[in-house]
RNA sequence: GCGCCCGUAGCUCAGUUGGAUAGAGCAUCAGCCUUCUAAGCUGAGGGUCCCAGGUUCGAAUCCUGGCGGGCGCACCA
């Protein structure tokens, strides 16, 4: 980003020839912003780490770190050793001015990366089964694997989102005859939602929905014929229910991928052929068994029955299998946190076929409790009651939908607060956010001005408070931030990020006036007004989330 | 019983890959609108980082053992 690297890294390279000098070749060290403004832009424990090679207490070795290290001028306007042996360094002006010039002149591609580049990634997630609504659980794993894409996209990865269809499995018999009897109820016959089947009021309106497209007369068709057409019917009703859904929801996929299609294309044979060859496979008890222990599951699979039929394993290694031949160096299975026991199996099958250690990775995420009035909502997909993921964005909207899905770590359980999510004030983190973005905005459209017409020139010297400083430092912080949350596929780092932000940008907004003020000044904190707007709104973007100019 | 995830302020949660005095929001209390959106801002109080050991210059973070909560442990999908 830029024509110049960014300060941080001037710093760590030369900090890494100073190590080389001293003895600390691939030593642990690290550079980061301090959390207390005190400690400096920029710290380093390098002379901590070196301390034991050194054979000297840590602040001695901080001075022979200082005189060792050779610096271009107008990077670090002041050096400090602190605490135990910190290394504090507090960045020259010339190198805040850069920084807002850097974010004006990248705009909407300001954070954006490069280190994914030639990387092809497979992002799996959603992959509900075609058999009922989209649930709130989906939601979650819709908004993260949407963003875990996107955070790898902003890295220069080449992402492709996909949706795992289960459409071959004996749900879709208890589906077809699930709908069957709704067709027969709804001309007013007796019939029973079969044991195992579905009983949501959702195949009440497919039933509806059949009988228009069919005619009446489909009622009236042999049993045979009508469960076979509705085992056709059903999962097409229920993908168009899921599209539309995840459509509303801002999320598209580039590839649906058919279960039965791998068996339509002899994919079972094929795999069931390599694993063979390889030895990996064995007879007991009338089945035929995936020798998974040797690989780091607990215990050896099943794959093909005693009677003859596959178990989901077998499909699912294929799967995996077609997207490693469709070229991909990484795939990403977005999962529920119920389906966490299943991991170790399908890594050790990858494992057994000699993938890479990293081809495979997992995102799991966990349950969310929706609560309303204090009171959890309770659902039940037996009794066919529970809070689809429509219901949920019709009421809180799909911008705090998405947000808070978003804004906690998914391996941890999630209370979704749809009070909160409705809630238009400051509690509100996603209205907080998108209001410190419409305030911004605000400021160009009182001055008559267009934001994007300002070249990222000022004087910083024209920024003299503290909130203006602290707002254009967390302003530089922000590509580090996406370079993180892309490495570690944590979403919720640009939430807590663009909480921060908006934070500071709130109270510069009320405590530095812009327009009226000096022209130096007035430039100045124009600039600086841009340079936050870009960033909260490619930090909304990013995560897929609007950035309003008014509100 | 075994495995995975979680346990941090009254509540919801962060915590920069082992760093400096553990942070934020909500809630509570006290203030702030002649000003680009008060849909906002400022300040205060609030902690046994579940417990006990260990590793080291240093542990909320890593290791071991407990305790508590969740989710899994099929020739189901």
């Amino acid at each position: 980003m830029g024509r110049r690297p960014p300060v941080s890294d001037v710093l760590r390279e030369a900090l890494a020839r100073v190590a080389g000098q001293l003895g600390g070749d691939g030593a642990a060290w690290v550079l980061e912003r301090p959390r207390e403004a005190g400690h400096g832009d920029l710290a380093t424990n390098l002379a901590m780490v070196l301390a034991k090679a050194q054979k000297a207490p840590p602040r001695k070795v901080a001075e022979r770190v200082i005189a060792a290290l050779d610096l271009p001028p107008g990077v670090v306007s002041r050096t400090e050793i602190a605490g135990p042996g910190f290394i504090n360094f507090w960045l020259a002006e010339d190198q805040l001015a850069a920084s807002l010039r850097t974010i004006a002149a990248a705009g909407s591609d300001y954070g954006r990366h490069n280190f994914g580049a030639g990387v092809k990634v497979n992002v799996e997630f959603v992959s509900a089964n075609p058999t009922g609504p989209l649930h709130v659980g989906h939601g979650r794993g819709a908004a993260l694997g949407d963003g875990i894409a996107a955070l790898l996209e902003w890295s220069g990865h080449t992402v492709t989102r996909e949706f795992y269809i289960n459409d071959a499995g004996v749900q879709i018999d208890r589906l077809a005859l699930s709908l069957w009897a709704r067709v027969q109820q709804a001309v007013g016959r007796q019939a029973e939602i079969p044991e195992g089947g579905y009983h949501g009021d959702y195949l009440k309106e497919d039933a509806a929905q059949v009988l228009a497209r069919e005619g009446p007369a489909f009622a009236d068709l042999p049993a045979e014929q009508g469960i076979a057409r509705c085992r056709e019917l059903g999962p097409l009703l229920q993908r168009e229910q899921q599209d539309r859904d995840l459509a509303t929801f801002g999320v598209r996929f580039r590839v649906f991928f058919s279960e039965q299609s791998i068996y339509d294309r002899g994919g079972i044979d094929s795999t069931l052929r390599l694993l063979h060859e390889r030895g990996l496979t064995f007879e007991e008890d009338g089945a035929l068994w995936f020798r998974t222990s040797a690989y780091g599951d607990d215990q050896d699979r099943v794959l093909r029955k005693r009677d003859g039929s596959y178990t989901y394993f077998l499909p699912d290694i294929a799967y995996h299998v077609d997207k490693h031949d469709r070229g991909f160096d990484r795939v990403i299975d977005v999962w529920g946190a119920d389906h966490h026991g299943y991991i170790p199996r399908v890594r050790a099958a990858l494992r057994a076929l000699g993938y890479p250690e990293d081809f495979f990775t997992v995102a799991v995420v966990q349950l969310v409790k929706v609560v309303r009035g204090g009171e959890e909502v309770k659902m039940s997909k037996r009794s066919g009651e529970f809070v689809t993921l429509r219901d949920l964005f019709e009421e809180v909207g799909v911008d705090a939908a998405r947000y808070f899905f978003l804004m906690r770590r998914s391996d941890s359980q999630f209370v979704f607060d749809v009070d909160l999510a409705k809630s238009q004030t400051e509690e509100n983190p996603v209205f907080y956010v998108q209001m410190a973005h419409a305030r911004m905005s605000g400021i160009f459209r009182v001055a008559g001005l267009d934001p994007a017409s300002l070249s990222g020139d000022a004087r910083v010297e024209a920024l003299p408070t503290e909130d203006d400083r602290a707002l254009l430092k967390k302003l530089t912080a922000f590509p580090e931030v996406t370079a993180r949350a892309a490495r570690e596929q944590e979403p919720h780092r640009i939430t807590g990020y663009l909480e921060e932000l908006a934070r500071l940008a709130h109270a510069w907004y009320h405590k530095c006036r812009v327009l009226g003020e000096t022209p130096d000044i007035e430039q100045a904190r124009l600039t600086l007004a841009r340079a936050s707007q870009i960033v909260l709104a490619n930090g909304l973007g990013l995560l897929g989330l609007s950035a309003p100019d008014r509100m």
